[in-house]
DNA sequence: GAGAAGATCTCCT
DNA sequence: GGAGATCTTCTCA
């Protein structure tokens, strides 16, 4: 169903100068924007994962800098864009400031706007399954490594706004997917009532 | 330069 | 549920 954008204006850098945890949480409920030429894209954030430095194995800043992973090293609030399994991109959000490593993983929005351009760039694919994946995401919103290193607080082609007002919604903290290391860690987030996230986990608690 | 791993997705059974 | 696709990135020699 669609709903009116209120406002586009990109969150600020405090935003993401916080702890990733305190940030990944925060990002749940509010708006992907993304810019391709005159059309505007919009998706819900419903489901991250906080990833650390060098101490959680879990994240590709563990081992220290390295070319690829320099954005997680930057300024907070910029985009960080990987290309894995010779397929995917995955769009990542830096935090919390110069030097400090990590980052959050965007994994599942819900589409908002610009549905009829998310089912152009992932045709015959159902509206539910467009984008409640990090690959399929980015696949849908003509992510690519070309945006890496965007910065995220400015009206450009991609940044974050603050999300619609709306009834309260329950976020669920599990295990992050697809990883072997750190598994311990509760640092994947999703609401709880959203069709579009991208599994349901058995180990998943309510985080309040 | 070679080899291995990988924050995934889709198809097939 | 399982396995293949596909290729960038990193490590090691």
């Amino acid at each position: 169903m669609p709903m009116m954008v209120k406002s586009i204006k990109p969150l600020p850098r405090s935003f993401y100068t916080r702890r990733t945890v305190t940030v990944a949480k925060a990002l749940l409920n509010q708006n992907l924007v993304r810019v391709i030429r005159r059309a505007v894209l919009i998706g819900r954030i419903v489901e991250v994962e906080a990833y650390g430095g060098l101490d959680d194995p879990a994240s590709h800043a563990y081992h220290g800098p390295t070319p690829r992973n320099m954005p997680m090293f930057g300024q907070p609030g910029h985009a960080y864009i990987y290309f894995t399994y010779g397929n995917h991109y995955c769009l990542n959000v830096t935090t919390p400031r110069d030097g400090i490593a990590s980052a959050v993983l965007i994994r599942a929005i819900e589409p908002l706007k610009g549905l009829d351009m998310m089912k152009r760039l992932r045709p015959d694919v159902p509206e539910q399954q467009l984008t409640n994946g990090p690959g399929k995401l980015t696949k849908a919103l003509g992510v690519d490594k070309s945006l890496n290193e965007v910065d995220l607080t400015k009206q450009g082609p991609l940044y974050v706004s603050k999300g619609a007002e709306g009834p309260e919604f329950t976020i669920v903290r599990s295990p992050r997917i697809g990883i072997t290391l750190g598994v311990e860690r509760l640092w994947r987030f999703y609401i709880k009532s959203s069709q579009y996230v991208s599994r349901n986990t058995s180990s998943a608690h309510t985080d309040q």
